[in-house]
DNA sequence: ATGACTGCAAACTCTTTGCACAACA
DNA sequence: TGTTGTGCAAAGAGTTTGCAGTCAT
């Protein structure tokens, strides 16, 4: 398989900087993340992995995303709730997350996230991510809550 | 059952002014998460109270956590990696996570929390609460890595 | 050719649910 | 005394593990 694109091409270089294979379904289970609406599911990714690639099983999607997470193409964002995303932004981001629908949302302009590190290096702990989740309603859910 | 404590006279209250019903539990379960060492994981809970009122159970520790978190005694707290712990603190405030053992400590003077809230009303989102994560090494486990 | 990766099935952990007994108000 | 809350046991969801066959190198 060829990679098509860069972000097949970043994978691929990874890959063989560590002499792993390079088979079709990390190649399409990465594709979906960096294409597709970010934060998905483990099941979200299995259902639009499917759609190319039928027969893939959640645990081969559980084993490739631990290793992108690996590889520091993809971040697991917990949403606290005990919903489990996987989000191909791998820099430090603020989300939203609404208590009602679920929904998780980039939020832009916090620069919280990257201050944290530098907060926390100074009190001896050796920080490698921040995350900054806020909950509450979304703009579609708000409105019909009292 | 008397309050023998400002901490147990506000669960208390809060629980008469909904006309539920106080209970030992209720009162312990409160105490172990506002005395100990905070962020306590359900187990640790059930440990803690077991001490003082054997027989607790697994599922009413749970369903009392539940309960103080719609009183506003008590926050969730998603460490990420899938541990979920409890604690007393309920203001918006920032948190290292240790990638190696786990401990879980507030980092203070991260005014970040905060202004995320703001920072996410502005997009149309109505926040109810924010909570940042550190990931790491804590200065215990950080000298023993490569 | 050979060793790593995938798919299947089952196990595992953590949390939630249903029902009968106990205990708070 | 009438409910509400608890304890027990079992179910449930999501994730991980073991093993045999397949495929990338």
């Amino acid at each position: 398989m060829f990679p098509t694109s860069d972000t097949d091409a970043r994978l691929v270089g990874k890959l063989r900087d560590r002499r792993l294979r390079v088979t079709p379904q990390r190649i399409v289970i990465h594709r979906a993340l960096c294409s597709q609406a970010r934060h998905m599911t483990a099941e979200q990714v299995l259902a639009s992995v499917s759609d190319v690639l039928p027969g893939t099983s959640l645990p081969t999607v559980y084993s490739t995303l631990e290793l992108l997470e690996e590889l520091g193409l993809v971040r697991r964002v917990g949403a606290g709730n005990g919903a489990v995303v996987f989000d191909s932004r791998v820099e430090p981001h603020a989300h939203t997350v609404c208590r009602r629908c679920g929904a998780i949302a980039d939020l832009e302009g916090a620069s919280a996230p990257k201050n944290a590190l530098s907060m926390a290096a100074a009190t001896g702990f050796a920080p490698d991510h921040a995350q900054l989740v806020v909950w509450g309603l979304c703009s579609a859910c708000a409105p019909r809550t009292g």
